[in-house]
This record gives C-alpha cells, structure tokens and sequence, in this order.
DNA sequence: ATAACTGCAAAACATTTGCATACAG
DNA sequence: CTGTATGCAAATGTTTTGCAGTTAT
C-alpha cells in the first residue's frame, strides 16, 4: 500500500491521465468525478463504495451514491482503481496506479487483509495463456486462513 | 469436472459422509437435506443456488429456497461443496468430494468457465504461510480474459 | 415431547436504473 | 444550446431472516 513519497506529485499524474481519458472518451470532466478521484487517492489501504461515499459527504462534498459508483468503473476503466471481490461482500477497491501488483492474503476471524507478490504468479498464468489458447487480462487471488497475531479475535482456537 | 466411474458409489460415500457430519455436530437428517445433497451431486460444472432450487422443484421435491442456501452451507462445512465467487455474480457451487483441487480461468465475452491445475501454487501458499506466519485454509485463483474459440460471441475484436 | 427444521414471505444488502433537473462542452 | 451527468428514490437480484407450523429424534 505504500504511498509514494509525493503525494500531490501523484495525484497531478492520476488526474491528468483520468483527464486523457475522458477527453479521448468524450466524457464529461465534472468536479463530482475529480472529488471522488481526489478521495480514492487520499485512501489509505482498501474500501468500499459505500465508505467513500460517506466520507465525500462528511468533506461536504455534493456526490450521489450513484455517481460515486459510476465514477469508480470509469476509474477502472483507465486503470487508475482495482477492485477486488473478498468473500461474498460488497466490492473493495484500492488506488492502483504507482502501486507494483499484488495479490492479497485475508483473515477469516479479523477480517485484516495483507498483500503480497510471488513472481511464480506470472509462470502460472502464462502457461494457462499458452495451454488453453487463452488471453489472460487480469487475475484475482486469495489466500484465506488464519493469522496469528496476538491480538486476533481467534488467536486462542486451538485450530 | 470428469465424474467419476461409479456415480452411485460416489453418492453413497458422499452420502455417508454427510450423515456422519450431522451425527456429530447433532444436526437433523432431513429428507431435504439428502435432496439437496443428491441434487447436487447430479450436477455437471458449476451451478448457482437458485438453479439448483429449480431443479428439485422441477424433479417435484419440495424444498425451499431458504433450505438450499442453508444445505449448501452445511455440505460446504464438511467439504462436500465447494463455493466460488467470479467476479461480482451471484456466488456458484460444485460439488467437491472426489474431485482435484483446481482454478478457474473465466472468459470475459462468453463467460464460459474452464479449470486448471499447476503445482506451483502450492509452493507459493506455503511460501506466504512461512512469511506471513499465517495458517492458509484454501485460496481462490480465478484468471480473466479472452478464449480465442471460433464461437466466442466477441471474437472478432481486434483487442 | 420438544427442539430443530421447514416453507413462505418479508427484510436486508449492495448495486443499478429511471427520470427530472443541472451543467459541461 | 444540446445532450450528458447528476441526485434522488425506487427497482433489482441475491441471500438472509422471522415466524408459524412440521417433523426427526
């Protein structure tokens, strides 16, 4: 999750690509879109639609629920946010661009969600690529368990 | 996918497996229950639990939607079922017992769902068990993109 | 007998949609 | 000006829950 070192450097990059992208789309530049933008960047670690719409709102900012989420496919679109479906809940996402990929570790008694990379991930998928005759775009792994923190909920479960 | 030789066999052990779970957690063996079990061990590929409550209506037995959500759990507590989540959809099940661990490598345009196998996920989850100090339970790998068949409603696209 | 299970319908939940209004181009 | 984006609230679709009645043990 590491944030970059120039915060305000980043986030002229992310808000002239998502820029680009909408002129190339033709898509409206509307402050609702750049204060969510902003909000995503302003994100430490994961969250949820609902949680960015909250926190708009409590910033004063005028977003609808609607447009916090129409805002953030478009930001997938270019590339700029990740989401990531964990479990049967509501969709997380995360900043992505200036972030190395990763894929994420969750614990099922803290709900505490860790990152981690292993390059063997790329073998994996470029072999399937090959075998099945298949453009791979993207990917999605989880590993599930439990941690073994101190202070974890379930720490003292014998399993 | 490939079901094995001897499908009354296999109904029998999943059968017994399953009676034994609920003895031991002094649960009640329904008719509904062994319904549900049954069912979905006459599945071919994924499913969703709504297309299994149709089936069994549809096969006259008469189940409620509320007692296939709550079998499908119980089968998954004793890993009779396993539960995958693909992209923001409605959760799918298959039946588990018998069957390779595997991933999933999904197509984007027709939403067809193959499954994989390779070895060096497990080295990675051991990799990240040992860095993390962490106790994996399961994982869930899916690969998104485009398969390249002749009939692949978006084939055509240049992309 | 009695506590757990069932079916049904309503509730819950995240997300999407329809529509009248606002505003970027 | 024009059509796209917005806010709001209602609709959607899946899963869960509450409750009165049923049934396995």
């Amino acid at each position: 999750m590491a944030q970059g070192k120039y915060p305000e450097a980043l986030l002229r990059e992310v808000r002239e690509i998502f820029r680009a992208y909408m002129r190339r789309k033709n898509l409206r530049q509307t402050p609702e879109r750049f204060a969510v933008l902003e909000e995503v960047y302003a994100s430490e670690g994961h969250f949820d639609a609902d949680e960015l719409f909250l926190r708009l709102r409590q910033k004063g900012a005028s977003v609808s629920r609607a447009t916090v989420y129409n805002t953030l496919e478009l930001l997938r679109e270019c590339n700029l946010v990740a989401r990531h479906q964990f479990g049967r809940n509501q969709a997380k996402y995360e900043p992505s661009y200036g972030y190395r990929q990763h894929d994420h570790l969750i614990c099922l008694d803290c709900g505490q969600v860790w990152e981690f990379c292993d390059p063997r991930l790329q073998d994996v998928q470029q072999l399937v690529e090959e075998v099945y005759n298949f453009e791979v775009t993207h990917h999605s792994l989880e590993l599930y368990g439990h941690c073994r923190r101190e202070n974890c909920p379930n720490r003292s479960t014998a399993l």
